[in-house]
DNA sequence: TACAAGTATAGAGTATACTCTATGGTATAA
DNA sequence: TTATACCATAGAGTATACTCTATACTTGTA
């Protein structure tokens, strides 16, 4: 597919999407065969990476984090030991996220208490 | 206290600080008796307000998001009711992103699993 | 064949949240 | 009184992540 499709099945912009290949999150290709042309070609697999990426992204993974793990899992040079390594951190980094936002969750639910008892 | 203090109980440094209080999360008061300086002083008030910035931007949420919440949070203005709807809001705010945060938790753990199973 | 719509690269501009530098005044211990 | 360790304001610089503009080529339809 051209970029104007994967834009619209990921529902990121055109911009953001060629911003991300500059930064090398992903890469299309050129088909050789056409002269004509130098549009770029994205299959399944990118669409697939670009939907983690806004997942990441809402987890607050910055695009450098993203790069590395995106770069790690597709690169095919880790063995099954070490992808597993990478997939425990990051649990244990969401885990951290989550524990913290629940601590936030906690302060606002002690806080609506406090204002129910006519404590503030 | 003066801002060195500050920064050392909050952890926030000093350049920090002044940039959150010129964006008008907090605010600290010269005492005017003293007339050789004007040297602001910040109350436990003030600390307590920066530990909660701190949080809730480990929450994921904006200055401007914080700033409002905050400005809202201590005007006294708001009714009892308004400050527990509020809270509320806030609270379905982090409740989404713990959502959020649940659904890469899951994809990550699937993907542990098929790398575990060799399927990948 | 004209032209709207799509594609490419390069680079400028923007928003957020710091982070640092310059400059100058103040406090306090040796 | 001098050194150094604070304090203040103003404004420049930086990193991240877009977002937009300019320019030029290509494709497909009327």
């Amino acid at each position: 597919m051209l970029i104007n499709e994967l834009s619209k099945l990921t529902g990121v912009s055109i911009h953001t999407l060629r911003y991300y290949e500059n930064y090398g999150l992903i890469t299309g290709m050129s088909d050789d065969s056409v002269k004509s042309n130098n549009y770029k070609q994205y299959d399944e697999l990118v669409a697939e990476k670009v939907e983690w990426i806004v997942q990441a992204k809402k987890a607050g993974f910055t695009l450098s984090e993203i790069k590395k793990s995106l770069n790690d899992w597709f690169s095919n040079k880790l063995s099954a030991s070490e992808k597993i390594e990478i997939v425990q951190n990051k649990i244990r980094d969401v885990d951290t996220k989550i524990r913290e936002l629940k601590q936030v969750r906690n302060f606002l639910v002690s806080s609506l208490k406090d204002v129910e008892n006519g404590d503030c």
